[in-house]
DNA sequence: CGGACAAGCTGA
DNA sequence: CAGCTTGTCCGG
């Protein structure tokens, strides 16, 4: 043990400014400091939050000249995820805080308790997963049926395991299950300090990825390609990133889950692809249904294989709708009955709370629906209405669409009725027979650089809520383009050569991972990018400006150069997800 | 972010 | 030129 330390440099949390002071460390609270502690500390009169990220740093003023701590609040992150969250700062562009912030535990943790790691080293294994650990991490692929447990049996075996999954519900599931075999395991961010003290398995949603864990042996990223596992707001940083750096960081294998792996997956890994039987077993079948030149639809949106499914009444048929506009519709809650004007039956929007005013004649009417006299609304895109009564008439049984608002069951009646709904819809349904994406050509073909890989990710995700093929799983696809490559690899059940083409295509462009881009947005977007250093490119005009640059690196360490507005809006999105 | 202070604006 | 508003700077 060195020297107590005399001073302690600060980084701010919350507002102000993303900078680090330093304070003198009064001697009743140096035997509690620790790197990483959260202190209170006075800044310009108020008292704020902040971390302790170094002690007596070189450069610092004389302690007899600064201001004393205040107190100490509770534990930290430690020194290593100090620096995942740093380097993750720069890599994103975003404020350091927030990262620290994401590092910390939810609530105040005064103390941390004592490891319990078990010596259990359940089975079954997986030898794939094993392979990959021998060679430092890589790809595992693995069809959307299989299980990811032996996988995660295979890391457990070599020490404690970071789980982290996209979704809340993919965190509790797991984690029971791990319990169940009687290995010890910690959910984040509820179990932040059990974590800390030491378990065997460690699971959590993406922020789980800056856990501050006493020892480890491997990480894992279960469904890689899930969009999930990105921030959506700036910064843009990615769980599979922060992940593969934490493994550099501490020399520990990687390993990446995924049926679809995306091109960042891929690049520089070793891949375990599962033999082509066990891909075909290990996914539904899959109909690329042609649009293009099939006239039974009335309107054009459903093929005649669509129909023939749908005029199945065992079949439990989920269909997928695209985002697409942004206008809406406005359904009574309990009948769902569209308001309309009584008018001229043109649609009604909601201007205040409880007015109902029709857009054509300006008539206006309380919140109130003709049919029911329902008096609470739910918004509908224009779209999904219409689609419904079609497809209510093509399947001659009900549909319904299920929304935030809606049970995601399936009507116990005689026939099962047709369920409808956007992309969402595939994290609320638990199970279908087949799932129909109605205009896959819209994500394929959308004007962003994800667009592949995020199509991919849609066909995963729909794969797992109909199951295998052999037992009764059907994912049909709708298109207009049928000779697609991405489709056809798909209909072929060659993921592999579907991610393939997708890899392909990335690098000849020199997106991502084979560049870095990022895009900037907000009225000081223009003085932002002029102020760049000339290693990176910039393009776009007004206020949407887009950076690009070799790799992350270098676009991260040229954006901290920028110079940002003293006033107007700036948001820096570096590899974003949309 | 928000307090401090400086530079600009207004009205008698 | 006091009294107020607006802008810019900076914090240990």
């Amino acid at each position: 043990m060195t020297a107590r330390p005399n001073i302690a440099r600060v980084l701010c949390d919350r507002s102000g400014p993303d900078r680090a002071f330093d304070y003198r460390i009064p001697d009743e609270l140096s035997a509690e400091i620790t790197i990483g502690s959260i202190v209170r500390i006075d800044l310009h009169g108020r008292k704020i939050g902040g971390w302790v990220k170094e002690f007596d740093p070189s450069d610092a003023l004389p302690a007899d000249e600064l201001l004393p701590l205040r107190r100490v609040s509770g534990s930290g992150p430690d020194e290593l995820v100090i620096g995942l969250a740093e380097w993750s700062a720069q890599r994103w562009a975003g404020r350091r805080s927030q990262f620290f912030r994401a590092a910390s535990p939810p609530r105040v943790v005064r103390s941390i308790g004592t490891a319990t790691y078990s010596t259990l080293s359940p089975e079954p294994r997986s030898p794939a997963t094993t392979r990959l650990l021998a060679r430092n991490g890589g790809v595992l692929r693995l069809p959307p049926t299989s299980d990811v447990l032996p996988s995660l049996w295979s890391c457990v075996e070599r020490g404690p395991v970071l789980v982290v999954v996209p979704g809340v519900d993919d965190a509790t599931i797991l984690k029971s299950r791990v319990a169940r075999a009687g290995v010890t395991t910690a959910l984040l961010p509820h179990e932040w300090a059990r974590a800390a003290a030491g378990v065997d398995v460690v699971i959590g949603t993406r922020t789980a990825v800056f856990a501050r864990l006493p020892e480890l042996g491997s990480i894992m990223v279960i469904d890689e390609h899930d969009e999930r596992l990105q921030s959506e707001a700036s910064p843009t940083w990615h769980a599979r990133e922060v992940a593969a750096e934490r493994g550099r960081r501490s020399g520990i294998p990687l390993i990446l889950v995924s049926a679809t792996p995306t091109p960042e997956a891929l690049h520089e890994r070793v891949i375990e692809a599962p033999s082509r039987e066990r891909e075909i077993t290990g996914w539904p079948e899959i109909v690329i249904a042609d649009l293009s030149n099939d006239s039974s639809a009335p309107g054009g949106r459903l093929s005649s294989t669509v129909i023939e499914e749908l005029r199945n009444p065992s079949r439990r048929v989920l269909c997928v709708v695209n985002r697409k506009g942004t206008s809406k519709l406005l359904a009574c809650r309990s009948c769902r009955e569209l308001a309309t004007c009584e008018r001229c039956e043109s649609v009604m929007s909601q201007p205040d709370d409880d007015l109902l005013s029709c857009a054509k004649c300006g008539s206006e009417r309380p919140m109130t629906c003709l049919n029911c006299h329902g008096m609470s609304f739910s918004n509908l895109r224009p779209g999904t209405a219409r689609l419904v009564k079609e497809l209510a008439a093509a399947a001659g049984r009900p549909a319904r669409v299920v929304d935030a608002d809606t049970e995601p069951d399936w009507s116990s009646g005689p026939a099962v009725e047709v369920l409808v709904g956007t992309e969402a819809v595939l994290h609320r349904v638990t199970h279908a027979d087949t799932v129909v994406v109605l205009d896959i050509d819209s994500e394929v073909l959308a004007p962003r650089f994800r667009a592949g890989e995020q199509t991919l990710s849609l066909l995963t995700r729909a794969a797992r809520l109909v199951g295998r093929k052999a037992d009764g799983g059907r994912l049909i696809v709708q298109t207009r383009q049928i000779d697609h490559p991405l489709l056809v690899a798909m209909s072929r059940i060659a993921p592999g050569d579907a991610t393939e083409i997708e890899r392909a295509q990335r690098e000849q462009l020199k997106l991502p991972p084979y560049g870095a881009i990022a895009v900037i947005e907000g009225t000081g977007a223009a003085d932002f990018v002029q102020s760049l250093p000339d290693s990176v490119r910039v393009g776009g005009t007004g206020d949407r400006r887009q950076v690009r640059a070799t790799n992350p690196e270098v676009l991260g360490r040229a954006l901290a150069l920028g110079q940002r507005p003293a006033k107007g809006r700036l948001r820096v999105a570096v590899n974003p997800g949309r």
